[in-house]
DNA sequence: CCCATAGATACCCTCCTCGGTATATACCCG
DNA sequence: CGGGTATATACCGAGGAGGGTATCTATGGG
């Protein structure tokens, strides 16, 4: 199973995260929207269901695709020690300062 | 030049910004650091110098590398429009609901 | 000067990913 | 049931990315 930040790596997966924030999609609406052919929007829906970033509800032979936060959730968490790099307001760097340590 | 997912997809270049969180770095200290020769490391700086994630400072045959914001930046960024699926207090899910609109 | 050290680059080879196309599977409707 | 629709899967071929090793380049020290 990919890590998060490999299925982020291809666009085409991030396009498909970014039509869902608006709301669940079908498969062939997806595909549509996106000028992709439908295999390849199924496969990618594979990887983004396998890792966790996306659920399925099947509807008869339609299936409902939709976010789940978990994968995205740990994104930002691995983001979280870095934030003070660009939020450099001295309270920020001084909160980082305490808990910096060697990551081991 | 790839973009910053793709930087971020390989652990191996992860690690090395892992490190380069406790201070700027020479490139013999992060080979013995992470266990790996050093013409991989070398070969990875270059990927995260040229897409923007380190910056080096020479010192006579010396390169020490230290973290820069932007890229980081960049991808907290696009993660902010998600924030809303884990953080699911009713003031950001109202705000979300404000301005939720079909990406183009 | 010459050697040692630090790092970058070049080259090779393998493996995996991705898109494309064809085909299978499931399910509804008439 | 038969055809059509919606989606999944299989297979292929090309390209690129990554690690390994050898070598080049630059710089300081004896």
């Amino acid at each position: 199973m990919p890590t998060p930040f490999e299925v982020l790596a291809l666009p085409l997966r991030r396009e498909i995260l970014d039509r869902l924030r608006a709301g669940p999609r079908l498969v062939g609406e997806l595909a549509a929207e996106l000028g992709v052919a439908q295999p390849i929007v199924s496969k990618q829906l594979k990887i983004l269901r396998d890792s966790g970033f996306v659920a399925v509800q099947p509807d008869a032979q339609r299936r409902r695709y939709a976010l789940r936060p978990e994968p995205l959730a740990a994104v930002a968490d691995w983001l979280e020690p870095y934030r003070w790099l660009w939020e450099r307001h001295l309270d920020r760097l001084g909160a980082h300062l305490d808990t910096m340590e060697d990551p081991s």
